[in-house]
DNA sequence: GTCTATATTGTGATAGAC
DNA sequence: GTCTATCACAATATAGAC
């Protein structure tokens, strides 16, 4: 791993050019897609040349796998955390909600970055695992059977009807990631500018938990 | 539009050339993305060569606008007749989740090869529009109003809680295309196979249209 | 570490025979 | 309509000066 000294000697600007490339990648593989995207392009976008993306990252397929990892570790290990915990169902159900759509609504072509890069390269689906932080084999089936646990608990206490947590996972995962996944067709569609968009999240922050809670009262 | 008159003299298998390339770019699309997608990998797909493709369809990109407007023209038209008619709410939901599933279910990835499409080509949407019969550019338009009406009637009956159309039009959409979307991570993760994630479906199908009803239970 | 060439291969597209 | 051959340029990657 190059670049971890860094003297700063004729630095242009800020000091980590890794850091800029990076980031420039990252724009533009979420951009373009990553066949889509061009070395030159994200060279520009970093205001270096091209030479320097090889340096840092030997290969343009490194150099996605180094944004791919980058992007799924920042929410990845909190949606672990937060689903695999001992919260309360309302509160989990109520938390990812705030979670992702405050964290997503930042950077909104996220999702679907991720879902494109995980339908290519599903082998990738590991890096995301590894974020996540717990074994990485089995980090999503830890979360399953807490939530199995939870949903049974509340079916034998009668306060919710059966459902399979992985269909209940499924469920809150589409209500929250779709919009996202789906904003270029949305925005077009349902007329929205970016301003409307955002109102429609609002909504969507404050209506999805009870939504999602009032579909599994017994 | 050339490939009109065939006289099937010389014809190696089948009839149409002009569809066994169309087929075979379809393929190549979805598995690859388009800019992934190489026409020789099209040609080979085909069993003709390359130079036939620009033949019928001169350029890449006339042959992946082709391959969206085919694709696009499957389900759309059905989908806009059927939320934009005058059936009961409940039937709506219930034939949507049905005639969604059934129909993706025999071609998985098409989900995530629209939304990519949509995700990088944008004004591709008019294409799907266009596909949906109604006027162009107000197709969706319709279908909201539509839903507006029904789910207001409802709210002043007391049958059910208010709901945005377009936030209910989200919920079912995401609910039922975000499987498909994120199958190779979903597969994965839940560790399922072809077989499990079919019955993965089977259950969503029947399970879905009381979710999405209950959830509006007032 | 960063740059300017440049090598090398990939890729969409066309020309022209049959 | 379909093929082979080839062009022209785009794009990844490397060499080597500074």
């Amino acid at each position: 791993m190059p670049g971890k000294e860094r003297t700063d000697a004729g630095g242009t600007l800020d000091g980590a050019t890794e850091e800029r490339i990076l980031h420039a990648a990252r724009t533009v593989f979420v951009r373009r897609g990553t066949s889509g995207a061009r070395m030159q392009e994200i060279a520009a976008e970093a205001g270096v040349n091209q030479a320097l993306l090889h340096y840092y990252f030997r290969t343009k397929d490194g150099l996605a796998q180094a944004v791919f990892r980058e992007v799924a570790g920042r929410l990845a290990p909190a949606i672990a955390r937060l689903l695999g915990s001992d919260a309360p169902l309302e509160d989990k159900v109520e938390r990812f909600v705030h979670l992702y759509i405050d964290t997503v609504r930042q950077h909104p072509y996220i999702p679907a970055y991720i879902l494109a890069e995980l339908h290519h390269h599903p082998e990738r689906l590991r890096a995301l695992q590894d974020a996540a932080g717990v074994q990485p084999a089995r980090a999503v089936g830890a979360i399953v059977e807490r939530l199995r646990a939870q949903l049974e608990e509340r079916a034998a206490a009668g306060t919710m009807r059966p459902i399979a947590p992985e269909q209940f996972l499924v469920n809150v995962l589409g209500l929250v990631v779709f919009p996202f996944a789906a904003r270029p067709a949305l925005v077009i569609a349902l007329e929205m500018d970016d301003e409307a968009f955002g109102r429609f999240l609002d909504a969507r922050r404050a209506e999805l938990p009870r939504f999602i809670l009032d579909a599994l009262r017994p």
